[in-house]
DNA sequence: GCCTCCCGCCAATGC
DNA sequence: GCATTGGCGGGAGGC
């Protein structure tokens, strides 16, 4: 018997519900039922048993998981759990091996590219599309179109290029590389909604629309810890949204303002490609702005408080002991870790200067905070 | 109408 | 040869 019943459609027994069978469900009902200290292999039978599905999507969740660190695999039908706590590291390795050996230039400008195409606007990135499809060999063509690296490279997308807003089929066009097979970039697409779906559960990412195009784009929000009470921190686009998507719920398509499906990247002659991105700036209602921060802030100044998938290794002392004086190097450290490598000067000097700005407001914070303790 | 994505077929891989 | 793994795309739910 499964552990979860169906949750929104439970009055609606017998009648089939879509948004139970979702991916996002099944990725939060797997973690609320593993994320636990006790737990230390994980069987997919059992798992699809208890979560009662089959074990094919049991599949899908562990492959994505397995691509961020949260899960590994021990042996045949059985994972090992990690813990949330590899999450940073996991996404820095892959910031790292990015790095290695990804070329990128910024281009800031209005340009034209090298097969005469118009960019798309002011605010385009060319990637080496080649150099970014990190993985296996070319010829080992199963693993290559494997769920785990296509996740791996969605999350490099937001983490090494500097874009916030991604729009699946621009996504499905940079990881893809032929934009022109339809059929292929169908199928990549809807992979893309499974690992959507999964972050999105996660909190990790949000759905959103593009601030220029308005096209359903997906925003970057990183790591930020476990969602409160199984529901995630409003984001700044969330609260502008005027219908919500809850925690564990699916994507399903909910803009009133439905838009065709159309390719906003322009591709380069020589395999390069241009995309739309909007770089984050301060003043941008869906950046991160000082609300934001401050709410944010906020869960630090009196402890973070985890919700049903924290880890009960953290208790709410190991969180408080973290205040303090370690807390604003805490951040820093990883401020620096996280934070986007532009190689764009602007830009560079953009994110130090707001930085600094924060930096120094979170010690104003911090020292007054101190001093009504004292007092 | 069409975006979203569940579902299960079946090929690849492992044992 | 059987079991496991997981790519793939048809097609239907949902807005």
């Amino acid at each position: 018997m499964p552990v979860f019943s169906s949750g929104d459609c439970e009055s609606r027994q017998a009648l089939y519900c879509r948004k139970d069978k979702s991916l996002g469900v099944l990725c939060s009902n797997f973690l609320r039922l593993y994320n636990k200290d006790d737990i230390e292999s994980i069987g997919l039978d059992d798992a699809a048993t208890r979560l009662g599905v089959e074990r094919r999507r049991i599949y899908d969740v562990v492959n994505i998981l397995e691509s961020i660190g949260v899960v590994a695999r021990k042996a045949k039908n059985q994972y090992s759990w990690k813990g949330f706590a590899v999450i940073p590291q996991a996404l820095e390795e892959l910031r790292e091996g990015f790095r290695e050996n990804f070329t990128m230039s910024s281009c800031f400008n209005s340009t034209m590219d090298l097969d005469g195409c118009k960019s798309v606007g002011s605010s385009d990135l060319k990637l080496e599309a080649q150099d970014f499809l990190s993985g296996p060999a070319k010829n080992d063509n199963r693993r290559e179109k494997s769920l785990a690296l296509l996740t791996q490279n969605f999350v490099k997308l937001f983490l090494c290029s500097g874009v916030e807003y991604i729009t699946l089929d621009s996504a499905a066009t940079a990881l893809l590389g032929d934009h022109s097979n339809s059929t292929a970039m169908r199928t990549k697409i809807r992979r893309l909604y499974d690992i959507a779906n999964v972050f999105s559960s996660m909190n990790m990412i949000e759905k959103t629309h593009h601030p220029e195009t308005r096209k359903p784009a997906f925003r970057w929000l990183g790591w930020r810890g476990i969602p409160v009470n199984g529901f995630p921190c409003p984001t700044s686009s969330e609260k502008s949204e005027s219908r919500k998507r809850m925690f564990g719920t699916e994507l399903t398509n909910h803009d009133p303002k439905r838009n065709k499906v159309e390719s906003s990247i322009s591709w380069m002659s020589n395999g390069s490609l241009k995309y739309p991105l909007t770089v984050k700036q301060e003043d941008s209602e869906n950046s991160c702005d000082r609300s934001e921060v401050e709410q944010f802030m906020n869960h630090e100044a009196r402890g973070y408080v985890f919700g049903p998938f924290a880890p009960e290794s953290v208790t709410q002392q190991t969180v408080l002991a973290q205040n303090g004086a370690r807390q604003n190097q805490d951040w820093e450290s990883l401020a620096f870790t996280h934070h986007p490598h532009y190689h764009n000067q602007a830009l560079r000097d953009l994110f130090v200067h707001y930085m600094e700005a924060w930096t120094s407001w979170y010690t104003e914070v911090a020292e007054n905070k101190q001093a009504q303790e004292v007092s």
